[in-house]
DNA sequence: GATTCGATGCTAGCACCGCTAGACAAGGGA
DNA sequence: TCCCTTGTCTAGCGGTGCTAGCATCGAATC
């Protein structure tokens, strides 16, 4: 039984390792670069044990995506933590979702770009997905005004930063304007 | 020099016709099926004569991306133009917006989602860009408000559209509240 | 009309991709 | 000690974007 154990444990412990590799591998020079020989050089395995572990790359993905959701959510919650104005507290909230995904890319990609495998706003959408979603309800849900679902307000407000992130590492939208883009946004939006 | 005239026509047909296929492959099977390969075998060329019109891949992107901008700059005109109230032009504007996107997916990643190569937001981007932008922009800055810049404005909904167009393709966002989500946007958005 | 010669499209091939079949070795259980 | 399961590896499949170099075709010249 024991050795059974260990076995499992040391599985656990190399599938960790997969993961963590390709999402250094992905946020040091992209998602293009992590092909399944290279990862499986860096983990220092031959590649059909990628595929012991995931069905393949498209599960890689998936597995970073849900990593990078729980702390998303983290990072979220921390940034509004410690505000107590509403409306500021909603600021904060843009600017950590903006700063998650300029500063952790290849992980943003993962969650909100890249085919992961994963059912996202379903039945079967795993419980960290829903909880990043919850982590920016929480902060948005007071100030949604009068006669709104909470939750269509937080996915047009999501929906809005997400543009902003996308379109603004593609340089599709110019840099410059980013604060005054967020100011109006939250100014708009937020309803108090 | 008719005889390298004709030549030169000749090649600006071909050209079309591989811009027109790949699209067409594309809005068919999705852009992981235009291959050079695939593409070259449609058209009825070798591959390497793709390379004698495009760099790459990605050149071909971008002219279909350009080709797209014209048509969305065009469609975006035309369901505004004969409304006359501006918030209900605004609604129009976004209604358009998204049945572009969902309509053509292949030509909308092209121009918003793929790397085609192409300059946005610089003395250096495709008048054909800059005039979809000017299409949108026409519609926003009389809703804009007072103190705000236009273009910033047009940036901060275009962005929302955007997020809305992409979220909901990859099925993020639950296709059934779209309606309110365009609804709820417009009104905060879109002063007077 | 024959001949030269440059332009043009082709075949074949490079290095790489995701993924898998089948050989092989290491290890635990009898 | 032997067997057999388990796990990992090598090698290879069909595909990718892209390119070197050859062959052919056709226009221009003699």
């Amino acid at each position: 039984m024991s050795v059974q154990e260990r076995k499992e444990r040391e599985r656990a412990v190399r599938e960790r390792l997969i993961v963590a590799t390709a999402r250094e591998l992905a946020e040091q020079q992209g998602w293009d670069a992590v092909t399944t020989r290279r990862l499986a050089e860096r983990i220092e395995y031959s590649q059909p044990v990628l595929y012991s572990h995931f069905r393949g790359k498209r599960e890689i993905i998936g597995a970073v995506a849900l990593e990078g959701a729980a702390e998303m959510a983290a990072a979220l919650r921390a940034a509004t933590s410690a505000v107590d104005d509403p409306r500021a507290r909603v600021t904060a909230l843009a600017h950590a979702y903006l700063d998650f995904a300029a500063s952790s890319p290849a992980v943003y990609d993962a969650l909100f770009q890249l085919d992961g495998g994963l059912a996202f706003a379903q039945e079967d959408t795993p419980e960290l997905l829903k909880d990043a979603f919850a982590a920016l309800l929480e902060s948005l849900e007071e100030v949604a005004g009068g006669g709104v679902h909470p939750g269509v307000f937080t996915e047009v407000f999501w929906a809005s930063l997400h543009g902003f992130a996308t379109l603004t590492r593609s340089g599709r939208l110019p840099p410059e304007y980013a604060e005054r883009r967020v100011e109006l946004l939250v100014d708009r939006l937020a309803m108090v």
